[in-house]
DNA sequence: ACAGGTCAAGGATAC
DNA sequence: GTATCCTTGACCTGT
């Protein structure tokens, strides 16, 4: 069982961050002076990545999420900047690859809100597509065995919803079909929706504790961990679970500083320790440390 | 050095 | 239909 922690290594300070552009100051560039830009913050945010490896080796640390903005302006039409034909940057990644696969360190990342492969907005869905192979693409090089993102929209109802995300996954290339992880979500797709989605069309179920919490099932918990297993079998990698600690409650769906011992050895106890953990809180990496000691 | 405002993308909700 | 919030982090501007 590995825990883990997403992007941000709080422990190295600046050098634990990453860079970013915004469109707005990229519209006022020359095409040069962005490409340059754009090559730049992806060298940097890529370095950042190993730096953070080599952190997390030193302690002990084997799970970790990479940022969505490791190329900036990725998808956009702004981007000038042909970072797959880039024979540096390629080597920073297959340098976090070969690192990563030496100790045992797994990756994975995880698109943002604007993926939303069940919208009745064909623009939207064309969008996410590409957005999902970049990912994609980004785990091939780096090594990470999945992206997870969330089910999205309700319009219509969640019926029609699912019904639209499935389509919509059928667009996705073999590569990226074989990385997508789905989970449940705080306030639409419960567990047992999720796992529904998941089992029609052959995909990991990522269990996300704090969001069942705030949006839980009648059956208990415990009662979906065995199906949440068995959506895991047919890749060769262990569940993963995501955990929270709720700002000022059980439901507060504001994430907490830290993990709480109650909320980690629950999901310990949850998941039978077959799980992954990745900690979602503020602290990141200081989380995960404080249940490293022993 | 620090505080506050701003920023690509979708969706839900309130008016 | 339009405004606003959700929510995080980076960056910029003003003090």
């Amino acid at each position: 069982m590995k825990i883990g922690y997403a992007c941000i290594n709080e422990s190295l300070g600046k050098l634990g961050r990453f860079k970013s552009v915004t469109v707005k100051k990229s519209k006022e560039m020359n095409k040069i002076d962005l490409h340059d830009k754009l090559r730049n913050i992806a060298l940097y945010n890529a370095n950042t990545v190993l730096r953070i490896i080599k952190w997390n080796i030193e302690h002990g640390i084997k799970l970790y999420r990479l940022p969505s903005g490791m190329i900036p302006l990725d998808t956009h039409e702004l981007n000038c900047f042909d970072w797959r034909n880039d024979t540096e940057l390629l080597r920073v990644y297959d340098s976090i690859k070969l690192l990563s696969t030496q100790h045992d360190i797994r990756l994975s990342m995880h698109p943002d809100q604007f993926c939303v492969l069940s919208s009745d907005n064909p623009t939207v869905v064309f969008n996410t597509v590409q957005t999902l192979e970049y990912h994609a693409d980004i785990c091939d090089l780096v090594g990470a065995d999945n992206m997870v993102i969330h089910l999205g929209s309700t319009k219509g109802g969640k019926i029609a919803s699912m019904s639209r995300f499935i389509d919509g996954f059928q667009l996705l290339s073999d590569s990226a079909k074989s990385k997508l992880i789905l989970e449940n979500d705080d306030k639409s797709y419960t567990i047992s929706e999720i796992l529904d989605v998941c089992e029609t069309i052959n995909i990991p179920c990522c269990l996300d504790i704090h969001h069942h919490n705030c949006n839980p099932t009648d059956e208990p918990i415990k009662s979906f961990i065995d199906r949440v297993e068995d959506t895991w079998k047919h890749r060769s990698t262990r569940p993963k679970c995501h955990l929270s600690t709720g700002a000022t409650d059980k439901t507060d769906r504001k994430h907490h500083d830290y993990i709480s011992e109650e909320d980690y050895y629950y999901a310990v106890e949850v998941t039978k320790a077959r799980f992954d953990i990745m900690f979602e809180c503020k602290k990141k990496d200081l989380s995960v440390l404080k249940f490293m000691e022993n």
